[in-house]
DNA sequence: CGGTAGGTTCTTGCATGCAAGAGAAGCTAC
DNA sequence: GTAGCTTCTCTTGCATGCAAGAACCTACCG
């Protein structure tokens, strides 16, 4: 997605390689359980050990990894406890974003909602479950960033990454009649955000984050009887 | 609170600076606005730059410290705005806590916070309000881990870290009226509780942390017109 | 053939040296 | 006296070297 070239404005080696390890991860380009040397990574980036070492820290703290001193770095994936835990907390902070939206009253942000929701209808019209799964993501993302908070976002983002949510999404989808649920559901949602109920549009939200819950642990459940999530593709 | 000499066991040297440049932060003892040069830290833990820089990274992200790239790391006060929406977001998580527990059915920690409200009773009585802030913090605090979910206490302490939150608290409470309010408040949210009543009790919890805000910033603004908080004691 | 002890190699944790840049102080010219 | 420029110092960013420890592999013994 991004030139290789592109200079960095401050601490650019370190950027490039939290940036490159963390996309790397979350599209499972590296497997959970796989370790990830601090100086392969510094070969692979063409850099030293110190910034390397510097990215994977906060790619700790994110959860991403899990540093064990003296053995190795490895990449981590939340137990079936966690995911639950992350999903609890997804539907508060996305019934919270959706709150605050309405709360805000007719700003430009709605109508790229509602573009996103005409495009979700086509999609859906024509089974492509591939674009509607993108426009999701399009449609959460733009509620969080609509409700201009950005310890909020910041929260939720962490909280994605930690989920490789998209990755889930894709696969819950793929349920019959998930699809058309999925965008009713959000069509609702943004009618009560117009109609400024806040917390209509918050517990419609929480309801939908539910229901997507389930169908996303429900399309897990039966491949992996124990904790791998983030299966292979 | 801790033994100098305590040995951490694996990584000693970070986790020591970190938690003592973060307690500095937070109780105050290091300004808002204050420089923190990394040498000055490595020569007052008696270790390398390394990692009084991996201590600092981790502040930064927790959002207390703010590193500009060759100029220095500077203690960091969040904004007005910030504040808001970090209040925004504990009222969220904190009614999701009492939701949560109310789930959990009759569990030892509901003695606990019995045991908590009876003591903050005597303080009210006694108009101990030293005592009362601290067990406004244990409430709360018994509330989140009774919660049982360990992302949800992760993502709270960090924001209660931003906050500074026991500092405000403590200078909320001064005004008339707010203790004897804030100790029913606590009441109420725990007999919902007890009922097993999940939304009852998240919305009686995010009323009081609504009604907490609200003397927590009016006790701030008068003194305090722009965006210091934290002012000293 | 199995188990144990030793060594070897890999890992991260920490210390240190160098370089680039920002900012302040001082000097010079007007 | 003041504006502009130069220099100097202090900061963090990055590279590298060393050390401690863990895990694995191998050889040896029962």
């Amino acid at each position: 997605m991004q030139e290789p070239t592109e200079v960095v404005g401050r601490n650019g080696a370190q950027a490039r390689v939290l940036a490159g390890v963390r996309s790397a991860i979350i599209e499972g380009r590296h497997a959970p359980g796989e370790p990830l040397s601090e100086l392969a990574l510094a070969a692979e980036y063409d850099v030293s050990r110190t910034p390397v070492r510097e990215a994977l820290k906060q790619l700790q703290i994110e959860g991403l990894v899990e540093v064990r001193a003296r053995v190795g770095t490895f990449v981590r994936s939340p137990s079936r406890r966690e995911v639950v835990e992350l999903f609890e907390l997804k539907e508060m902070l996305e019934g919270m974003a959706a709150r605050l939206l309405a709360a805000r009253g007719p700003v430009p942000v709605l109508d790229e909602i509602e573009d996103n929701l005409e495009r979700s209808g086509r999609a859906v019209a024509q089974g492509d479950t591939e674009d509607y799964a993108r426009l999701v993501h399009g449609f959460h993302e733009l509620l969080v960033v609509g409700a201009d908070n950005s310890q909020l976002e910041s929260h939720y983002r962490t909280l994605m990454n930690q989920l490789a949510y998209h990755r889930l999404v894709s696969a819950s989808l793929t349920r019959p009649g998930r699809l058309g649920a999925s965008l009713a559901e959000h069509r609702n949602v943004l009618e009560l955000i117009q109609e400024k109920d806040g917390f209509g549009a918050e517990f419609a939200m929480r309801d939908h984050v539910r229901s997507s819950e389930r169908a996303t642990l429900a399309a897990d459940d039966p491949l992996a009887g124990g904790t791998p999530l983030r299966k292979e593709v």
